[in-house]
DNA sequence: TGAATATGAAACAAGTATAGTTACATTTTA
DNA sequence: TAAAATGTAACTATACTTGTTTCATATTCA
C-alpha cells in the first residue's frame, strides 16, 4: 500500500540544496541533516540525478546541487523520482477468469484507481520546492503577532 | 514496505456479495472467485465486519451479507476498512533537530502529505460500491453499437 | 444428541521491500 | 600521488503481505 520514505527524504534533500545552493553538499553532510547513512543519500541522489533535478560532480570538492530553480521543481516530479509503485494495486493473483466477477473487476478497479492517484498527484503537482522552502522557513520563524 | 492488495480484494468481495444478494456466501465461495485461500478471505471479512459494512453468520448454511445497501457504501469506506498506514510516510527516523531543515522539514510535509492523501480518498469517496458493480456488467456485456 | 458446516484465530513459511551498514573501485582535484 | 568524493555491490535486520495448516467454537439439521 504506502509507498516508502524515500519521497520524504528526497524532499528534504532538495529542500537543503536549496537552502545552500552557494555550494555543492556531500552525501555526508546531507546524511547529517537527514539523520541517516550516506550510501542512503547517495542512493537516492542517484534516482534524483536519473530523473534531471539534480547534478552530482565527482572528487575533492564534489557533491550535488541543484539541476535547475527551484520554482521549477514540482513535489510531483520528485515523486515520480523516487516512487515505483503503483499506490492502489490490484489483486496479487489473477482472479478466476470463470467467474464473472473475476473477470469484470480488475479493468474496473484499474481505472478508478488510476483516477485516485492523478487527484494525490495533482496536489502534489501544485506544490514547488520553492513553496516548500518557504513554508519552511516560515516554520522555523514564526510571526510574534499571529 | 511492500503493497497490499487488501482493498482491491475487498472491493471484489464486496462486489461478489452485492451481486449475489439473495443468499449468504462462504469464504470459500469467495475465494473461488479471487482465487486465493479462505483464509485470506476471512481475514479481509473481519476487517470488513469490524467496520460494519457486512454482517456475517456462524454455522451450517452460514456465510457474510452486505450489511447495508451498495449505494450506501463508498470506496473511500471500505478504503479505511482494509488499509492501516498513511500512504505518504515521513522519514523512517527522525531528522537531526540541531539542523534548521532537519527541524522544519516534517511539520511541512504532514500537511502537505495529508491534502495529497484527501484528494485521493475525495475520489474514492465519490465512487460507491453499486456504481463498481454496474460498470463491472458494463464491462461483462459491452453494447454492440458503440 | 451428534454430524456437518462454517467462522475466528493462532502459528508458520516464503517472498518482497526498505533501511542501514561495510567495503571497494573509480573519478577528480590539489 | 594523496585526499575526498561518488557509485555500486553485498550483507544484515526488520517489517509486511500472502498463503497455508491446524484447531477451537458456533450453528444448523437429521
Amino acid at each position: 500500500m504506502s509507498a516508502s520514505s524515500r519521497f520524504a527524504v528526497a524532499v528534504h534533500i532538495l529542500a537543503l540544496l536549496e537552502t545552500n545552493a552557494n555550494q555543492a553538499l556531500s552525501s555526508s553532510s546531507i546524511a547529517a541533516s537527514v539523520n541517516t547513512n550516506p550510501v542512503v543519500i547517495r542512493r537516492i541522489l542517484g534516482r534524483l540525478n536519473k530523473a534531471g533535478l539534480v547534478h552530482t560532480e565527482y572528487g575533492a570538492d564534489g557533491g550535488t546541487r541543484l539541476a535547475r530553480s527551484a520554482n521549477e521543481i514540482t513535489l510531483n516530479d520528485i515523486y515520480h523520482a523516487t516512487e515505483n509503485c503503483r499506490i492502489l494495486p490490484l489483486h496479487a493473483s489473477s482472479p478466476n477468469q470463470d467467474c464473472r466477477c473475476g473477470r469484470t473487476i480488475q479493468p474496473v478497479l484499474s481505472t478508478i484507481f488510476s483516477s485516485a492517484e492523478a487527484a494525490m498527484q495533482q496536489v502534489l503537482a501544485n506544490k514547488s520546492l520553492a513553496e516548500v522552502v518557504h513554508e519552511m522557513q516560515a516554520q522555523a520563524k514564526p510571526q510574534a503577532c499571529s
